[in-house]
DNA sequence: GAACCGATTGCCT
DNA sequence: GGCAATCGGTTCG
């Protein structure tokens, strides 16, 4: 089990980390540890799987159609959170990359929990733990991230904005990159499903389903 | 406004 | 493997 038994950094990464190309920042988001502080419960996981969305040019993207209410947070600052209801029920969490004006998110599929498997286990009800967080929507369950995150800075420090809390804190901390990365086709999507825009670490047992073809 | 469509999941046959 | 659940965003009239 890759870093099981290490203690996962907490130090966020800075904001510059997203300010690049979206492809970059997924790859190196594997291994990267997910902190996530909601209802004063800290779960953190080891990010194995992400999906890569870019701008005008990618049809898949919520910004291939360019800025709309919705994608307007795509091409606003990098290193915040993008988080957006599918299927009228589950959460998907989204990190924005590249400098503000340009499109783009990388989508955080799966993570190996790491802290809190006990609050994961409460919020997303009996299911075996390498499932805790296999998939986008189960990760957002167990972590408990809805709606109210959009927009939230990855800084990893309390929101003050007019002295009210916000939903809790997220943050991801620089980790142990995977020794092998797989690239293929991202999941649920109609348009683009030939780009090889989703990665993850093959070695996991946590992933949301098993890796694409074609290595990188 | 109304109709249509999902970056999913879990339960059914 | 098939399919229903369920609602915000986008598109169309």
């Amino acid at each position: 089990m890759n870093q099981r038994t290490a203690t996962p950094r907490r130090r966020p990464l800075p904001r510059r980390f997203f300010a690049r190309d979206t492809v970059l920042v997924a790859r190196a988001l594997l291994g990267c540890t997910l902190w996530v502080d909601s209802g004063g419960t800290l779960c953190a996981g080891r990010v194995v799987e992400v999906e890569a969305y870019l701008d005008e040019r990618d049809p898949a993207s919520h910004a291939g159609r360019g800025r709309t209410p919705r994608s307007a947070i795509m091409f606003g600052q990098p290193g915040v959170a993008y988080v957006y209801l599918v299927y009228g029920m589950h959460h998907c969490f989204n990190v924005v990359t590249e400098t503000t004006g340009r499109a783009g998110a990388v989508l955080i599929r799966a993570v190996e929990p790491l802290v809190g498997e006990d609050a994961m286990r409460t919020r997303r009800g009996s299911s075996p733990d390498a499932e805790l967080c296999a998939g986008p929507g189960r990760l957002c369950r167990a972590l408990g991230i809805d709606l109210a995150w959009n927009g939230l800075s990855l800084g990893g420090r309390l929101r003050s904005v007019a002295n009210k809390p916000g939903p809790g804190r997220v943050w991801i901390a620089a980790g142990e990159p995977p020794a092998q990365v797989i690239s293929g086709p991202r999941i649920g999507i109609r348009r683009a499903v030939e780009r090889p825009l989703r990665f993850c670490d093959p070695e996991s047992r946590c992933l949301s389903r098993s890796p694409g073809l074609g290595s990188l």
